[in-house]
DNA sequence: CATAGGATCTACAGTCGCTGTAGGTTCAAG
DNA sequence: CTTGAACCTACAGCGACTGTAGATCCTATG
């Protein structure tokens, strides 16, 4: 290896991703196009390898590679404001916010599918009930008329070209 | 309307979803074909909408179409023990429990760059910073080297083809 | 110095779960 | 009868990668 530079295969293990991931954010322009070899093949600095952690811990953060971009943006000129890093870093916040309660309510109700799933057959199996169940429905959505439908079960396909 | 049947929009409506998700749960094949009318759309009964509420229901509690697949492959023949049943449900709870316990991670880390972040300049934003620092990765990745190429940062680009 | 095999290269297709668009047809109300 | 909303098919696009094929490069060993 010469001159403390990385290959992108190093570089990927240290970022914690894969190599087409790294050729990835090159192409779209998130990483810059990289210094290449002789052979044509690309080596990175340590400016890269920090541009790349920054990249990847957003992107762990649940940032969107966009809003990375803006971030990166802001960064390229330190005097600037930080308001719209703020701004973006509060945006996603609600965002994991509200992940975190509804992903609190999956997992009371997969629970209680469990607890109630006690070895019989699907007949009686809750994790099957629930999930078909209105009533346990996040979404809030009508149910009346999907049950007015269901009491006129008998005759359905008249007027129907196909069952 | 005749019947008591349900155009697609109306299906849709009910589900909390798309016109086009319907369409592309048909087509994926987790969605049955619906019956046509001579002017060939689609019509829906109950048995539909009780499904669609189903497929629905699975993707708010965040199961992935596949293992919708499978629990309506067991819901479809109901002799069957329901332990496959409970088994993708438990899955799906781990899975639940360790996304909670990433975001409320990420949470407390946003909340932090945002109560640091008090209208500076970039340069000394937490936002950025947090974000290019290392120590606060969640990916175990060696930080080592990076720091050691990091001060061999003057002479780079010798052997190189273009910068 | 030759060679083997691992890493890299480009280019492109595929993933998942939709969403949007274009261009046409059907349906129900006025 | 006309209008306009809702429907139809077919296909492209999204985000953020991931995988593949087939070629080339790099380096360690014989």
């Amino acid at each position: 290896m010469v001159e403390n530079l990385l290959t992108i295969g190093q570089l990927a293990e240290r970022a914690g991703c894969k190599v087409q991931t790294v050729r990835y954010y090159e192409q779209i322009g998130v990483m810059p196009k990289a210094a290449r070899t002789e052979g044509n093949q690309r080596r990175y600095g340590p400016r890269h390898a920090k541009r790349l952690a920054f990249i990847r811990h957003g992107r762990e953060l649940g940032f969107p590679l966009d809003a990375i971009r803006n971030l990166l943006g802001l960064a390229d000129n330190p005097n600037h404001s930080c308001a719209q890093a703020d701004h973006i870093a509060r945006a996603q916040l609600k965002n994991v916010e509200s992940r975190i309660i509804r992903l609190r309510a999956l997992k009371a109700e997969l629970e209680r599918m469990i607890v109630q799933c006690r070895g019989g057959t699907i007949a009686d199996c809750r994790v099957i009930e629930v999930l078909a169940d209105h009533a346990h429905c996040l979404h809030p959505h009508d149910t009346g008329a999907a049950r007015q439908a269901s009491r006129t079960n008998g005759a359905t396909n008249r007027a129907l070209r196909s069952a």
